[in-house]
DNA sequence: CATATTTTTGAATGCTTGTTCAATAGCCAG
DNA sequence: CTGGCTATTGAACAAGCATTCAAAAATATG
């Protein structure tokens, strides 16, 4: 009822792609995305955002809302990463439990996440979520709570039924510390490296030993006798 | 040269304990470690540490100059910490290679930082350093280098040598996912369960899960002939 | 061409921030 | 008591922040 049609949460987009102007909305996504990747969410001002992205400070709003909105619009846009983790753990899940299947639920977990950063846009999505997932700030809570914590309960589920006899706290306790080596893998020096201009280095050999840890780590966790605690 | 002794760098301190008045300055420390590890470095204000602390606002400058000076304050005075874990990791190194001295580098790694978390302040600066030193902003930068990068590679000459053939950049890798897995196991959650007052909810069961994977994990990774590519 | 809608812009608003300053209060030595 | 020191305080400063607004330009529609 506004003479302005657009209130905060709202944004508007293009009907129809008019590829003779250049798409200043996904400019500013794509600014955002590789500051809050470098240098965090609360470091960085939307007009610095405005200036990376070559827009000036109002159309930031314009077409985010809300600094919170932005924020949350990066990981919207990556959504298929998540369900590509998800499509590779349900064909893990149809083989036989063992080894063999823990080991392909681990690779559903890791590899396309690795992958991502194969371009430059994804190794910044990838050193966001590292950075922000981990960090834990409000803004980053609904992003968790819609996208990444139903993730886990799946990737929970698969791990246990990988290992047969293992307890739901165990296969949770043992996907957490499987991301906690992820994320640090990719936040480490990764921005650093990567605005030197030098690209890609070691990180075939390195995405193997990841998988190795983990591998190796979640079967001594999930195994039923290991523990002397009592396992029901 | 000032009417003002002080400039910003050198913070006074009472030249004898004087029991009659409340330490003042150790009230601003204390406040700044639980605030900085609930909501984040740059999301605590000084106004907010000085009302946590009861003091005014100019005190908390006039103690500990700067903010990122505050901040390095924290971890300066839990430096005995860092000693601790190396004092256990020389005992360790002084057995004989193999699987069992690998178990005893990894618990002089892990298990003084769990055993911090038995007091509440100790558990506020895990839960800051698995906070800031993951995050990596320009203020953890110089805490990192002073006091946790020799530690870490400390720890990576001794994970060599409890694993003979192991390669640097593996053994480097391998510390890396091991302090992720770490870092995550404080940093989840812990906050919300200790403000609500329920304190220390099954945590020795999973340190327990924690090591087992750690040592796992290392041990797969540091094995010289389980990685397929070429090993010097 | 004329009108309606969307996109773009510079400027301004109100608020919070870290830091500093000058002045006051407490304490101890001479 | 008196002077010199440390501790303490409220107030103020300048800078930066996210967000909003009203007007202008561009584009689409009739």
């Amino acid at each position: 009822m506004d003479t302005l049609s657009r209130t905060s949460g709202t944004s508007p987009r293009r009907a129809v792609d008019r590829s003779a102007r250049p798409d200043r909305q996904h400019a500013i996504l794509l600014a955002a995305e590789k500051l809050f990747a470098q240098h965090g969410y609360r470091a960085v001002s939307i007009r610095q955002i405005a200036q990376e992205a070559g827009v000036p400070l109002a159309l930031v709003s314009y077409y985010h809302g809300q600094k919170h909105e932005l924020f949350k619009a990066i990981f919207d846009h990556w959504r298929p990463t998540v369900d590509e983790r998800l499509a590779l753990l349900a064909q893990a899940r149809q083989g036989t439990p063992g080894a063999d299947m823990l080991a392909r639920v681990v690779q559903a977990l890791v590899l396309p996440v690795l992958r991502l950063r194969a371009s430059v846009e994804g190794e910044y999505y990838a050193q966001l979520v590292a950075r922000e997932l981990f960090y834990r700030t409000p803004e980053a809570a609904s992003v968790l709570a819609e996208h990444f914590d139903p993730m886990a309960h799946a990737f929970i589920d698969g791990m246990r039924l990988a290992c047969p006899g293992s307890s739901r706290p165990q296969a949770a306790w043992a996907y957490q510390f499987a991301i906690g080596a992820l994320l640090h893998h990719i936040s480490d020096e990764r921005v650093e490296r990567l605005s030197k201009g030098k690209n890609r280095p070691a990180s075939p050999a390195a995405a193997e030993l990841l998988t190795t840890f983990i591998c190796a780590g979640m079967a001594a966790v999930l195994a039923p006798a290991a523990s002397p605690s009592v396992q029901v």
